[in-house]
DNA sequence: TTGTATGCGTTATCAA
DNA sequence: TTGATAACGCATACAA
């Protein structure tokens, strides 16, 4: 592939004028600035990537290191970071850590190589990703989920709040023994969802006993778990349900135990999905501006990247509840 | 941060040295390498991913171009192709191209320029982006829709057939007026599925006249397409719906004009979804395999890039017909 | 086995 | 305004 120098030797000028003219700067004379632009499309130039960085000591990359690509909440958030990033000339590169803290760990690790502009975590546990990373002056964005030890820029949604009311509003439909299907233990928004709901259960009064199940955040596993809540000997007449791919398993054991969302048992489930309304009852749901998250701490960490220094903040987004048929009792 | 010539002073050794130790080279005293690792790892040394980049000319960067990562298909594509990249230890840029040949052509010339060792391509038109990437010797295969001018890569599922198939799957359970909703004109997976619903309708002797809308894969888009649909003089009974996204507004229609899937409309829609068999009745589906589809494309890719010059391929996956309730007559 | 020296392709500094 | 040159951090050819 061309390099600068062939361009500059084609145009008949130094490496120097070329790179000059080929970024715009002003002080090149028009004429030149025409033969070397010219000369680099004939060449088929583009300028290399890497070279570049090492010269600048800086890349337009981000990384974004989410648990799952496959699960449509950090699709959209994603969505949300790419749209922001591009924007700004950056690209975006993403990274599964399948909740595995040794996979997050290997992310960190490539983008501390690859010398990334700076980092969009969602932490999978309880280790230090972030403090490597602010340790080689890489700015982080925590997403979805607090830093362990906290200290950085960070946007979350007041997900505790939202399970708490969402609980309230279950039992406000009559519903007496609430039951919740949460994630892992160790990944906050699945401690925080059971732990809003236990507010919940407090404020309205209620002692269900326990009737937790924790599953993986996925349908194959959360089946499981649904099952295993629904055939306790006092089953719960209520289910709060920590994401949405869970939330099939839930809907499709209470389908082949022959009861019905709504009037057998009360479903809430986290994330809105187009799905939720085409079933029969609709499912109610707590959407989260998951799309808004995204776009949020694109901006936030480009800003960090650009130099801002000012004290590190906590952006928390609200989630909502919409009721629907699932959790009409009756 | 910390470079490799600090690391060499500190170990008392050179940075040939150095560099030959923490690349595992057998060619090193151990006693030496092990005073090398020692001091990296207290200087928390990380090699400078660009600058190694540049010198051996070539990057673990592949990068995915695909119209939408909302899109589970897409999305199911991306996990196959980051698990595989993953494991033979490279990154994967993802760029959402929305189907815009100009943002394509943007992504294609960031990949250009930072060197990637590979491209997956899921080409948005008729551009020539393959061309431009083959002709600055980066590898290419195209994913889920072949190349405008072909001669590379590529990694298709049998769309048309699939999609006659499930034509004469409706003809077949009694259905005589068969429509059809499909994505964009140019899209080739849009032209496809219309290309074997018209193959289907004649192999089953029907004649719809043209029962046909198009949309943007996308559910907003298609709401509008689908209600034209029904509102014609003399309205479909059945319809073929070339996308998941795009069920759901199908769905939602039918819901609104009272109308049940199955017994007064059917229906078939490609992607098969967890939530497709909570509805009542379940959606059929064509059932495409996305997962695989990215992980063959992926390794197919790596194997270029490994310098594998045998002829290019096409790998045709086959996509299956899962007949549910929303495709039974009466 | 180790060290010295060079070059990868750019950008930026300095002189002209 | 332009050009010669150094430097970014690393891997390797070559010499020792």
């Amino acid at each position: 592939m061309a390099t600068i120098s062939e361009v500059a030797e084609r145009a008949g000028v130094s490496t120097a004028t070329v790179s000059r003219a080929l970024n715009g700067k002003d002080s090149v004379d028009p004429a030149l600035a025409g033969r070397v632009l010219a000369a680099a499309d004939e060449l088929g130039y583009r300028p290399n990537g890497p070279a570049r960085n090492l010269r600048k000591q800086e890349t337009a990359v981000l990384a974004l290191i989410i648990s799952d690509v496959e699960n449509p909440f950090f699709t959209a958030i994603s969505r949300g970071v790419e749209d922001v990033a591009h924007d700004a000339g950056y690209s975006v590169v993403l990274c599964n850590s399948d909740d595995d803290p040794d996979k997050e760990r290997e992310y960190v690790e490539v983008a501390l190589q690859e010398r990334v502009a700076g980092v969009l975590l969602s932490p999978a546990g309880r280790g230090d990703s972030a403090e490597k990373l602010r340790a080689h002056d890489t700015p982080v964005v925590a997403i979805d989920r607090p830093l362990p030890r906290s200290g950085g820029d960070t946007v979350l949604v007041d997900t505790r709040l939202a399970a708490r009311e969402a609980t309230l509003h279950l039992a406000e439909q009559g519903y007496r023994r609430l039951g919740c299907l949460t994630g892992p233990e160790g990944v906050p928004t699945a401690d925080d969802r059971l732990a809003g709901y236990r507010d919940g259960l407090r404020a309205a009064g209620l002692d269900s006993g326990e009737l937790v199940r924790r599953s993986d955040f996925k349908a194959t596993g959360a089946a499981e778990a649904a099952h295993s809540l629904l055939a306790e000997r006092q089953p719960p007449d209520a289910i709060l349900v920590a994401n949405n791919a869970m939330a099939v398993s839930v809907l499709a054991a209470l389908d082949e135990l022959g009861m019905r969302p709504g009037r057998d048992v009360g479903v809430v489930a986290f994330d809105d999905a187009p799905w939720t309304v085409l079933i029969d009852p609709p499912l109610s749901v707590v959407a989260q501006p998951a799309y808004d998250m995204g776009a949020t701490a694109a901006q936030l960490l480009l800003g960090r990247i650009g130099g801002d220094h000012t004290e590190t903040t906590v952006t928390t987004l609200s989630a909502h509840l919409v009721p629907r048929g699932s959790s009409r009792s009756g």
